[in-house]
DNA sequence: TGCTCAAAGTTGTCTAGTCCAATTCGAGAC
DNA sequence: GTCTCGAATTGGACTAGACAACTTTGAGCA
């Protein structure tokens, strides 16, 4: 085996990154929907383990670059959607571009607030808070799991009306005159719990975009507390930023 | 062993998730820095392969709960750090944080604009633009990659101005008058280039939150392309809004 | 022609092990 | 006391293979 002289230090290329930009290679120019070799082919043709293999498949996977389909074989991916990052509601936010969006109410349910839901909302620990989870659907194929936390003392019968109206949004503005004016996003990267990846249709451990969304009313008071577990294979977030404050 | 009876359909948990709840109960109230049992313990510990260990291991780094140091062991993480998402510099934004930042400028050079970069900066394809390329230090230890490409025509002798001050849109205000007004940030999930593990520190394939800002001046001109490349296991991003317009 | 079902092919999960690379630490030399 | 160096320990990369779960296909049958 040659070694190249004079190694860098730095940037050691693992062997499956190689496998890995042999199949970036293969794919740059094939469309959507395209059957790559099967993993054992690859293991021969690249004279490598399936191991090997399988990570950089994983990574490809995870990236959005492509798909696999357990006893069918791996295809290359359809490209990531773009999703628009404003603090409208969701239903409204996707019809505007052309996508067709439906939620799915997994939960809604009185818990007790622990910890952390406390001082977010402003409550005491043990203070009872609705627990609501939502599986938010784009052209039918999940898109995010997103659990809600609210105060119960200030909603009181959220959850009927919330299950005849199904926007949460509309019913705190209809019902109870609440309307957030202020926000505190925050994002980071997650892998999928079993049950998020169950839900979206992933593997466990999949790379998450995962938002949280604390909002406020115009007397500062917390309305809610979001947290929202996107799919990272296939949605890129935009925001679009004006500069009031610039240096 | 025990095995739990009639299994959900649903969420079939993989072994490895069962260390991983494992290593999550037991690094729960530990502090940063304190030893985790060695991988070969906790293969014998769980009746597991090692393989299974490691990949539990590696999803907890990946989300920045564990630290691996090679030779060394496996150590529970800091805290993720909440960074200020705003359009503002760099400088400014981490020093009002209470951050000691500092910038190493890894690349500065004129290339050719490939497709992508000629539509984003309002060029035609080959046309001349800088290529730089930055390491962004927090407390001196990486936080991000950032490459920026600009038109090399309408800011002429920009790199060494940028070698003098280091602060690019500084430079921009001071030499060219220009400013941004107004930007397009995309937000997506990656993971790590030999290259990028190299630079921030962690390993080929780590998680990475992909930030692309696309900035534009008053007359609504393109002045600059920059993706930059953070840390997903270290850093929690936050941005407040406000809600002008709302429904 | 249309249906059934078994076989083949593919990805998913897990195991057991080898060898390498970096760190740590103590015995021994000075 | 201090330093050096090698052994032990730890994480890192990779291999070869077994078996399970799911899909596809086509031979055989009605």
């Amino acid at each position: 085996m040659v070694v190249v002289a004079s190694e860098r230090a730095a940037s050691r290329e693992p062997k499956y990154y190689l496998v890995k930009r042999h199949l970036l290679d293969l794919i740059a120019a094939l469309p959507p929907g395209t059957l790559v070799p099967t993993e054992r082919v690859l293991t021969v043709e690249l004279g490598t383990s399936r191991t090997t293999v399988r990570r950089a498949l994983s990574e490809l996977v995870g990236e959005g670059r492509l798909v696999r389909r357990h006893g069918s074989g791996t295809y290359v991916a359809e490209p990531k959607i773009t999703w628009p990052l404003q603090m409208t509601s969701f239903t409204e936010q996707a019809s505007a571009s052309g996508y067709s969006t439906s939620t799915r109410l997994l939960e809604a349910t009185r818990t007790r607030a622990d910890e952390g839901i406390a001082a977010r909302l402003g409550l005491r620990v043990g203070a009872s808070t609705y627990f609501i989870e939502r599986l938010r659907l784009v052209d039918d194929t999940p898109m995010a799991v997103e659990t809600s936390h609210l105060s119960a003392a200030r909603f009181p019968g959220l959850i009927p009306e919330l299950r005849k109206k199904s926007s949460l949004y509309g019913v705190l503005a209809e019902n109870y005159g609440v309307q957030p004016v202020e926000a505190e996003e925050t994002i980071e990267t997650a892998s999928a719990s079993p049950r998020e990846a169950d839900l979206l249709g992933v593997d466990t451990g999949s790379p998450i975009l995962l938002l949280g969304r604390h909002s406020f009313d115009v007397d500062g008071q917390p309305i809610e507390y979001v947290r929202s577990w996107y799919r990272g294979d296939r949605y890129t977030f935009v925001a679009r930023l004006s500069a009031h404050r610039q240096e």
